[in-house]
DNA sequence: ATTCTTTGCTTAAACGTTTAAGCAAGTGTT
DNA sequence: AACACTTGCTTAAACGTTTAAGCAAAGAAT
């Protein structure tokens, strides 16, 4: 059904190599004449020809094919980014095959193989907790691969990531600004670096404000019990005295859920208690009071890691790792714009 | 580095071929010596053996590959449907590669053709308009497809897709249960025929209601201005006499649009204006009045879409038309729980 | 008229698999 | 002792490309 060179071959009644030589564009450097160039190209658009790429890729070892490794492509995080990235990788031929790991290293094992035996070229990874080995695995075989969104503060590997410390410092700092003293915040109880990072911004800011660091303010919740925890987060942060008058969200699942049950308790953003949340969703537009929240560049993170990635995959470049800058989105939520 | 079959039977002694039969465990009907298959396995254990599946695709011309075409992947609609196609594709072995057409036949075309050349076993499409020459082109090839979300009228090809008609009747009838009388309705100016569907649902349920199907009700936008048509649209309803007093929002985007012009109006939902949205967003929990809307089953359309590309990949089976039954979420914003 | 170059093509091997066909022993049957 | 089966392996071709090497014919140089 399909075409192949041997096809074009046969009907013009030539080898398939010469064939090869015209459709790839070498006719001049391997002499073919001028007359034959066109025959050729005639009987290929006859046949609508098209060149089978995997034939390509066996003989080239290269498949033009990124593996995209995340926790879940349904995430809107990810999935701008997967859309960012099938843009930029579009533009250097490539085609991007995902796979959501659902943040277990087995999964993410698993996935990789596969991808392997597709022979990818190379894969952009938001690693999972406890995926050194799979890292290291890539480095022992020489397979590019570049992190993004999240990386492993000792293994040398190239990522693309935030400035999660600056990040946090700089939205905490903005509720200390706009007057709150009693600033919580509820993070995952995770490994994830990236995560305790924007902890670490956080308690910094308290910190260089000479806000006491108390530990009931930093509620680490469970993953798998998103709902519940976030409630007796809350819940707790309420109960002190005097009560909390801020908090921090570092995630947008964090910041949705939490929103959800400050809005039923009926609690008034932000005069009873003031609001920074992470990343950008509808979501932050539609509740009553628009939520101040940290964007964080993901063109930037998508283009840069498919560019890093193309040049680690083309030649074994250096390591270079990249800790992108966020913007903090001011709006009423935050409590009062700030000075400036 | 990578080891192949060739270094298997070079390490143990023997040709490739048995050692294909060994590793594809058909050492049975092949008849292979015991010991020898032992050793081969011993073999290919510490040589840490992984198949090329390109040249297997060579050999085979199946890729075990699924193309996923889609208007947007960051879109969380086709988002959530790329996670649910991925699990069902990895129960079968398939991998999934997306593309993302922008709504535009040229892109989709390309990215049709990109994937071809890759030789990916099947599709599955959310098609764009005027995107008949390609599902055309499918059909004569004999390539197997499934269309998902929208599909073409008159087209006799495989689909999954939602019973839009009686979703819109559904979600306008509940607003005329509760007492509504001047529906307004903003759609997308397009002629793709799921959501003509959706308007065709809404305006019978008017008629079915004894009420005017008048065209001021039935405001249809350009998706390239979004913003500024749909102000447009609900200025008018409510320069009405009597002004609107329900709207209905066939998807997700207008929704959430609509309600961001609604909440800058301070319009008091659902006493000013009752409302009905689609498809499934955060969004629509946080909005201060939790929105009614129409669920969409994605969970069964990518089942569903898998289940039947794979059967068409395997046999080229007779032609499947699903239109799933979408769930009325019913919520406060379309005022007043109706009666049951 | 012989050799050297250039032109324009072909041959053949290779990428890593799969699989039909073949073949040399050993075993069993008569 | 001759034959047929069975066992356990090998050979070789094929999938659709790419590309180094080779070669015949024509033209140019001596």
């Amino acid at each position: 059904m399909k075409a192949s060179l041997k096809d074009i071959a046969k009907k013009v009644g030539v080898s398939t190599a010469l064939v090869s030589y015209v459709i790839n564009g070498k006719e001049r450097e391997m002499r073919v004449g001028e007359e034959m160039v066109a025959r050729i190209k005639k009987a290929a658009r006859e046949l609508n020809y098209q060149p089978n790429q995997i034939a390509k890729s066996l003989k080239s070892g290269k498949t033009l094919t990124i593996g995209f490794i995340v926790a879940d492509i349904s995430n809107t995080f990810f999935a701008n980014l997967a859309r960012i990235i099938e843009d930029e990788a579009k533009k250097s031929n490539y085609t991007v095959i995902f796979g959501s790991s659902d943040e277990t290293p087995e999964n993410a094992w698993n996935l990789m193989t596969v991808l392997l035996n597709r022979q990818v070229d190379g894969f952009i990874i938001a690693p999972t907790v406890n995926s050194e080995a799979q890292i290291k695995y890539l480095q022992e075989k020489n397979i590019p691969f570049v992190l993004i969104d999240r990386y492993l503060p000792d293994l040398p590997a190239n990522y693309v990531a935030l400035d999660n410390y600056k990040a946090a410092f700089d939205a905490v700092s903005l509720l200390i600004r706009n007057g709150r003293r009693r600033i919580g915040m509820v993070n995952y109880d995770t490994s994830l670096f990236h995560l305790q990072e924007r902890s670490r911004g956080y308690k910094q800011a308290l910190t260089e404000n000479k806000l006491q660091v108390e530990p009931v303010l930093l509620q680490e919740i469970r993953e798998s019990h998103l709902k519940e925890d976030i409630k007796e987060a809350l819940d707790s942060f309420r109960a002190l005295e005097p009560p909390v008058d801020a908090i921090f969200f570092p995630s947008n699942k964090l910041t949705v859920t939490g929103l959800k049950y400050i809005r039923d308790l009926k609690l008034k953003v932000p005069d009873d208690i003031a609001v920074v949340g992470f990343d950008e969703t509808d979501a932050y537009d539609l509740f009553y009071c628009p939520i101040t929240y940290v964007r964080q560049p993901m063109a930037a993170f998508g283009k840069q890691a498919v560019e890093l990635l193309l040049k680690n995959i083309e030649s074994n470049k250096n390591i270079t790792q990249l800790n992108l800058e966020a913007t903090l989105v001011v709006r009423a939520s935050s409590g009062g714009m700030p000075d400036k």
